[in-house]
DNA sequence: ACGTTTTTTATCTAGACAGCATGTC
DNA sequence: CTAGATAAAAAACGT
């Protein structure tokens, strides 16, 4: 354990105290005294760049519950990622015993309109809740804002500034707390929201970093040392060493299917040494993972069976836990991931291996940036556990060592700087501004945009804001008359339903191509607006694309003369979404067209937003009744999955796409036909058990009879696996 | 001429937020 | 620019 801890200051606030009680907090890390010293409790808006691990999370606390006992109003921890969000949602159960109820608020679901004291939301729900109501902007008396560094971030940065912004341009009674990695100019993030600088780089477990080459580790210092040769593979080598020692490895690959593939040469190799009871048990686990195709399960449960896993967001949520509930409980001693695990999920080891510090962007191969080296470095030591961490960068054969410590192990990450001049940030900003307000001037557009980070770096940017707002007028999201701009309807609807105001001309664009009787065509419609995230095409897959079009609509292959990579990443994607509302199964969509459940469900659940907004927003647009009911279907049709014949069976709770096909098949086609079914005849089909039976029974309004019928029927079930010595696996548990 | 094996060439490469209103197999 | 695994295509080989 380092040094660098401090007792809690005799001024500490009573709230402070009560909160590092229950909160098992003795003594406090550098930063942690740093933030109370600067005024954390006073309410002082701060910026607190420090590593991971060094307990910022406890000084947003002290933060919140200083806050909310001075001055009353509302809380919100705001966090780039919804996994971050639930994770944290866990950790704040602490306020929950100080009295402060709290809610979680992303894009999954929302626990009724946020109305407790504390809420954690991601950043784009946040802004979202702004433009319902701007009032909450006056409400919040604390706003965290988690990894704040995250305004450099092309996309998704130009959204956190505009949230920060909107609460600096209201009266500035809100305190601002920014938690930032490590960055050099802290500080000058720390005048944007108008406060001060904590930086510490603190660690709770000491880090050391090495280039590897030739199988040699070189420290910074200028030292090195040979690296045992067991198996003549450097990332099984490297991963042994550590094992060997009580420890975890978690190697970075800059591919998917690099991950996979080293995961299981290492499974084979390490296999006999790494595999343990508790493995196999984990292993068994994972192999009865939901929604995964059963080759990806049963690989992945043989792995991690060997003490080994890969992880990347192409698996499913349940297999992305089970190997991070493996990794956490020491049953997997090496785990080859994609970034995924870099930032979010919680999951950091003894030795991180940096097996390429590449990575492919448009077609190129180029080095990851300082932060990103120092995001993944950051992961190793696990407090507690481990006395320090090590990470470890993988060397190409032209590399000199001394490069790369200069260039990622001794170099800063680069500086925070804002992204907010683009055309599309600066659109979503105006609308941002103008539509919950519905009419303001150009000097508040102004005034707002004074108090981002990008006019503090660059001044304002009067020119493209002019243009900007030119955007939202001839797209009829926007009406300026003189000085004042005002927005539309549509540019009203455009904002509630959160999507890219480019969204509208392209709709209109692509409406005058495309047949909204075609099923496809509206698919395609969808796949090509800016929100929707494509599944990339490769070349090898081209002729069988231009084969799916011409068979699900001739008419675009003649209105479009040629197919680049984009609209042929839209196609893909209509073409795996048609499959999908037509009920393909999960492995046929992975076996035709190579596409992991996790991005499957990314594809649709996005797709379903997107159809739902674009028939909300189609009205407005001059498109028939039709047109918007069309889109309201198929966005209903993509969400469950279904043909359309489905559609009354999937909204019965506990039957979706796979349950509803059953009764469908059966008979049971419509809402009335069940009216009137047996309980026996329903538990008689496959995949329906007594507990669905009754969610059917249920909804349905048949209470009493559905609880009878299922407890009836559980104990005859029960009764017959006893007479039949238990061992037989239960055809329907249901939940 | 045709099937099989070896060599050469071409291709490919990460992640994940949002509306609305409630729950998959 | 700078890598490495794998799939597809081409060439070489054998009967």
């Amino acid at each position: 354990m380092p040094t660098g801890l401090y007792d809690i200051p005799s001024w500490a606030t009573n709230e402070t105290r009560s909160l590092a009680k229950l909160s098992g907090v003795e003594k406090l890390f550098e930063p942690q005294y740093m933030a109370l010293e600067t005024g954390v409790e006073r309410g002082e808006n701060l910026v607190v760049a420090a590593p991971t691990g060094s307990g910022k999370t406890f000084i947003a606390l002290v933060a919140i519950v200083n806050g909310l006992a001075r001055r009353g109003g509302r809380a919100f921890y705001l966090v780039p990622l919804k996994s971050v969000a639930y994770e944290k949602y866990s950790s704040f159960s602490i306020l929950a015993r100080m009295g402060f109820r709290v809610k979680i608020s992303v894009g999954d679901f929302r626990e009724g309109p946020p109305e407790a004291p504390v809420t954690i939301a991601t950043y784009e729900k946040f802004d979202s809740l702004l433009r319902v109501s701007p009032s909450l902007a006056r409400d919040a008396s604390v706003v965290v804002v988690d990894e704040i560094h995250n305004v450099s971030d092309p996309k998704r940065g130009p959204i956190l500034e505009s949230i920060v912004s909107r609460i600096l341009a209201n009266t500035g009674e809100t305190q601002i707390l920014g938690l930032s990695a490590t960055v050099p100019n802290a500080g000058e993030i720390a005048e944007w929201i108008g406060g001060r600088s904590v930086e510490s780089s603190w660690r709770p477990v000491p880090l050391r970093e090495y280039v590897f080459k030739e199988y040699r580790l070189y420290s910074p210092g200028g030292s090195w040392r040979e690296v045992p040769r067991v198996y003549g593979l450097y990332d099984l080598d490297l991963a042994v060493e550590t094992v060997e020692e009580g420890g975890q490895a978690l190697v970075f690959t800059y591919s998917r299917r690099r991950a996979v593939t080293l995961a299981k040469r290492a499974a084979r190799k390490l296999g006999r040494r790494l595999s343990s009871r508790e493995a196999r048990e984990y292993g068994a686990e994972a192999s009865r993972a939901e929604g995964a195709p059963r080759s990806v399960a049963d690989e992945l449960a043989s792995l991690i069976a060997a003490g080994v896993a890969y992880h990347h967001a192409g698996l499913p949520p349940s297999l992305r836990r089970a190997v991070e509930d493996a990794f956490r409980a020491g049953a997997v001693r090496v785990v080859y991931s994609t970034p995924t695990l870099a930032a979010g999920v919680n999951m950091p080891a003894r030795r991180v291996i940096i097996d390429s510090y590449y990575r492919y962007e448009a077609g190129f191969r180029e080095p990851i940036r300082v932060a990103e080296y120092k995001q993944m470095a950051g992961r190793a030591g696990r407090p507690g556990l481990d006395d320090y961490g090590e990470a470890v960068i993988v060397a190409e054969r032209m590399d000199r060592p001394e490069d790369l410590i200069a260039g990622y192990i001794q170099a800063p990450p680069e500086r925070v700087e804002s992204r907010l001049a683009g055309l599309r940030g600066l659109r979503h900003f105006i609308l941002g501004i103008i539509a919950p307000e519905g009419e303001v001037g150009i000097e508040s557009i102004e005034r707002v945009a004074g108090l981002t980070l990008y006019s503090r770096q660059r001044g304002l940017p009067r020119e493209i804001i002019a243009r900007a707002i030119e955007d939202l007028s001839i797209w009829g999201l926007a009406e300026v008359e003189g000085d004042r701009v005002a927005a539309t309807g549509l540019g009203r609807e455009v904002a509630a339903v959160y999507l890219d105001p480019e969204s509208v001309p392209i709709f209109k664009h692509e409406a005058r191509y495309l047949s909204f009787d075609n099923e496809f065509d509206i698919l395609y419609l969808i796949s090509t607006m800016p929100d929707m995230v494509k599944l990339a095409a490769t070349r090898r897959e081209e002729e069988k694309l231009l084969e799916a079009i011409l068979d699900a609509s001739p008419r675009m292959l003649s209105s479009v003369d040629w197919l680049g990579p984009e609209e042929m990443a839209a196609v893909k994607t209509a073409v795996v979404l048609k499959l999908w509302i037509e009920e393909a199964s999960e492995d046929r969509i992975y076996s035709e067209w190579g596409v992991h459940t996790g991005d499957l469900l990314n594809v649709v659940s996005t797709a379903e937003w997107i159809a739902a907004g674009l028939s909300r927003i189609a009205p407005y647009l001059g498109f028939s009744t039709e047109v918007s009911q069309n889109l309201s279907i198929t966005s209903r049709r993509i969400k469950h999955g279904v043909k359309p014949e489905l559609l009354p069976l999937v909204s019965i709770p506990g039957v979706g796409r796979v349950r509803a096909r059953i009764l469908f098949n059966a008979g049971y086609k419509s809402i009335h036909d069940l009216a009137t079914a047996r309980a026996e005849d329903l538990m008689r089909l496959p995949l329906i058990g007594p507990s669905t039976a009754r969610q059917i029974l249920e909804f349905l309004g048949r209470v009493d009879e559905a609880r009878l019928a299922e407890a009836r029927e559980t104990l005859a079930r029960k009764g017959l696996l006893t007479y039949l010595e238990g061992d037989a696996v239960a055809g329907e548990e249901g939940e």
